[in-house]
DNA sequence: ATCGATGCAAACGATTTGCAAACGT
DNA sequence: ACGTTTGCAAATCGTTTGCATCGAT
């Protein structure tokens, strides 16, 4: 998995059958009210999606899916994809240009990340404190928020050269930037 | 011009001079050292762009850069703002697909953005407390920041309807997003 | 005179779309 | 059967680059 640890951990419920833990029947109902259809090669892309629960590019996705269904085409998954960010199931984001990648949003909370420069590992986070303070600068500005990001670059112990330090992304063995 | 004002307002100071107040200084030093040369279309490109102290777009910048020099192509301007990032005083942000802004970085804290959905307008703001709540975040990761970035997205006053509410873009009647 | 800079147009990578065939309802 | 979805290839968008010419030192 590519990513870790939260520094407010909130959804201690349980993690499926609850009203918002079932990305999948989202994903049904949704199709459903558009009168949309499920298809192998759309199964095979949401699974894989949703079996990932970091961030992915649309290249993984595309294998990930073939391994499932050879035949399916990189304009399905883009297709797909989009259908997912209709959802509300998957949210972009744009580390850069030429760089988009894809997370999970059903039933996550807002959250932050923390990037490494040196070895490109994600961590999330949360902060409540955080948050009531750009809701508080919004407001200021006659802004209500619905939507945030949050990214804070920097470098991990081990990329540091802190002795006994250990980089999170190297400890999960993920997502290692060129 | 395309943003505004800042909550806490740090640089009182003299604006222009200054060892970090001077970006066409530090443009004309870094043409010097790297043996580039100076041309009309480099000035028109790197004055129109200090001109404006918000975000802009390269399209615009081409504009903006023809009113002084019409011969300028748009690969000049490429070439100029990614010489103008390499000299530190440009940097690109991704707003999303093919939305990239660049703003000036040179003698800038960081700061933040407020993004209105519906108009599209963008607003700084800078707040030390959400500084000091992030960095003691990644502390916590073992991480320090170098940079960050922090957008928030929502709807300005004109756009929820409130009676009297100024879309602070419509105000300054700039970038409206279609 | 030399070597970098320019403009144009072609090249490029990421994403989208037109279309006939294949599939789910 | 009907209308949607698919895969492919072509189209499109933003960005980059090759090349002959132009301009600054």
């Amino acid at each position: 998995m590519a990513t870790a640890s939260s520094l407010t951990p909130k959804n201690a419920g349980p993690g499926r059958g609850g009203p918002r833990g079932d990305p999948k029947g989202h994903w049904r109902s949704y199709l459903a009210r558009k009168g949309l259809k499920t298809t192998q090669q759309r199964e095979a892309i949401v699974d894989a999606f949703l079996r990932i629960s970091g961030h992915v590019g649309l290249e993984d996705l595309l294998s990930s899916a073939r391994r499932k269904y050879p035949r399916v085409g990189l304009a399905t998954v883009y297709r797909t994809v989009k259908l997912l960010e209709e959802a509300g199931i998957a949210a972009a984001r744009h580390f850069g240009p030429g760089q988009t990648l894809y997370e999970v949003s059903e039933g996550r909370a807002h959250h932050d990340h923390l990037i490494c420069d040196a070895c490109g590992f994600i961590i999330e986070f949360e902060s409540n404190e955080i948050e009531k303070l750009q809701d508080a600068a919004a407001k200021r500005h006659g802004f209500n928020v619905l939507r945030h990001r949050h990214e804070l670059f920097g470098l991990c112990e081990k990329s540091r050269g802190i002795p006994g330090g250990v980089c999170p992304g190297e400890a999960a063995g993920r997502r290692v930037r060129s």
